[in-house]
Parts: C-alpha cells; structure tokens; sequence
DNA sequence: TTTCGATATGTTAATATCGACATATCGAAA
DNA sequence: TTTCGATATGTCGATATTAACATATCGAAA
C-alpha cells in the first residue's frame, strides 16, 4: 500500500505561479505576460512574439493595456507606421521589472523544487 | 518618477499558487482544495466546511471526488446517514498528505515573501 | 420504524473567458 | 504619394467554468 502510494506520487508534476494584482484583485500580472513581455524585448514586435507563443495578438494587446494600467506606467514603447508597419519595444522601466522579476522568479524556481523533492519524501 | 514608480510598486500585492496534476495536466489540486480537506479534517463534515468557506456543497464534493481520482487512493472517509446526516473524515493517508504539503507550504512561503521584498528593492 | 440532516448526483441557468473575424490607422521607405 | 505590414480596437459567437436548483439515498438514534 505504501508502495503503491509514493509510486502513483512519483507520476505528479509541481507547478506554481506567481503573480501580482492591486487591492482589487484587478489587473493581474502573471508569468504569461512576463513572458510575452520578454518576448518583445526579444524580438522588437508584439506580433512576432505573439505568433512564437501561438496568442492572438488581439488578446495579447488587450493583456498589455490591462498591464499598463495596472503598473499606471508605460512599460512598452509601440511604433506603428513604416515600411515594416511598426514595432514594439520595452521601456527603460519594462526591462527593468523583467530582469527584477526574472532574478525573482529563478530563486524561487529552486526553492519551490526542493521544497517538493521534501514533500515527496515525506510522504514515504 | 523614480519615486512614483515604486510608490505604485508598493500598493501591489503578491500571491502565488502551488498545484499538482497529471501528466495531461488533469486532476488538479491545488491550494484551495488542501484547504478544505483541511476543514474538513477539523470539522468532520463536508458541509461544515463548505458553509465557513462560502463554497457550495455541490462544487466541492465534485472537486474532492476529482482529487480522490487523481490520487488513485482513498483520502477521505466518508459516511452517510444517522442521526446526525452523515460525517467525513480524513484517511490516514489523507492526513498524511495534508500534513505534508502543510509543510510544504510554510517553507515556501517564508522564502517567496523575502524575494518578492527583494523584487521591489532592485526596481528602486 | 420513523425521523433527520449530511452525503450523493443529475440538470440547467448564469458567467466569464477565449477565439475568430473585421476593419481602421499609422508613417517610413521605396 | 503609394505601399505595406504591424499596431489599434470593436464585436460577437463559441467554450469553459461556476452557481443554482432539485432530488435521491443512507442509517444511527429516538
């Protein structure tokens, strides 16, 4: 019984996510948006980035505004127009939040995974 | 506007979710679930501890049996009838899985509160 | 053996989210 | 000054998630 047990525990994926929202649980800013954020910075285009993680970019842009006014500070600096009808880059700020989160993010990465590792052994 | 920045950045809140799934990412339980099962634990009804949490029977009976197929294993005890309706109480292997990710839980969070403090200081 | 309240479960109405489609706007480069 | 492709934004149907209602079942205690 013990055995089978750990065993089916073995099987079981962790996953976590963080995110941040005002006092009114609106305007959440999750790992999604980091990324797509990244993504930008990356590439210099919404539409680039949204077509590498498969959003529509109507939704994404949405998600984006939804940021913004969160934060109440521009976090991207978009370009229509041109030959290459536009582009997008991140805001001294935006790259600043990004790189602050990803220092965040990875040193809970392996917190979190040897937290679970613990778990798992407890239950054994 | 270095300052202003980060007064915005102090009205925000952090939050995070721990969950665990299948590989078909099916089967979740997450924080909310380990909640009532620990009510459940200390109240010994389902329905009592879905009043205090403003759940609805119906929703977290669906939810638990969900939990119960993810594990493959029995966590909760469960009797109906007598007197008194019927009771619900934790297995053994179920309180050992509470108990677990109690811990678990506690560990991270201490962790994930001094990152995030460190978040907001690298963005000032 | 009747009663009582919790467990058990189907069904359907209400929301919330998401995807898809449509269309306008912009401006640097050719 | 025409062209081109990305940004900008409305709308609406599809889908998924949640809430609400309804009703059956059980068995120890009175």
């Amino acid at each position: 019984m013990e055995k089978t047990f750990s065993n089916r525990l073995s099987n079981i994926n962790l996953h976590y996510k963080i995110w941040m929202s005002d006092k009114d649980e609106k305007g959440i800013l999750g790992d999604g948006k980091w990324q797509i954020l990244k993504l930008i910075e990356e590439k210099g285009s919404m539409k680039a980035a949204c077509d590498e993680l498969g959003y529509t970019y109507r939704r994404t842009w949405g998600n984006l505004k939804k940021i913004e006014h969160f934060f109440g500070f521009p976090l991207l600096e978009k370009h229509r127009g041109g030959n290459e009808g536009g582009h997008t880059m991140l805001t001294p700020e935006g790259k600043k939040l990004v790189k602050a989160f990803d220092h965040f993010h990875a040193s809970v990465d392996s917190v979190i995974q040897q937290g679970f590792e613990k778990f798992i052994l407890d239950l054994e």
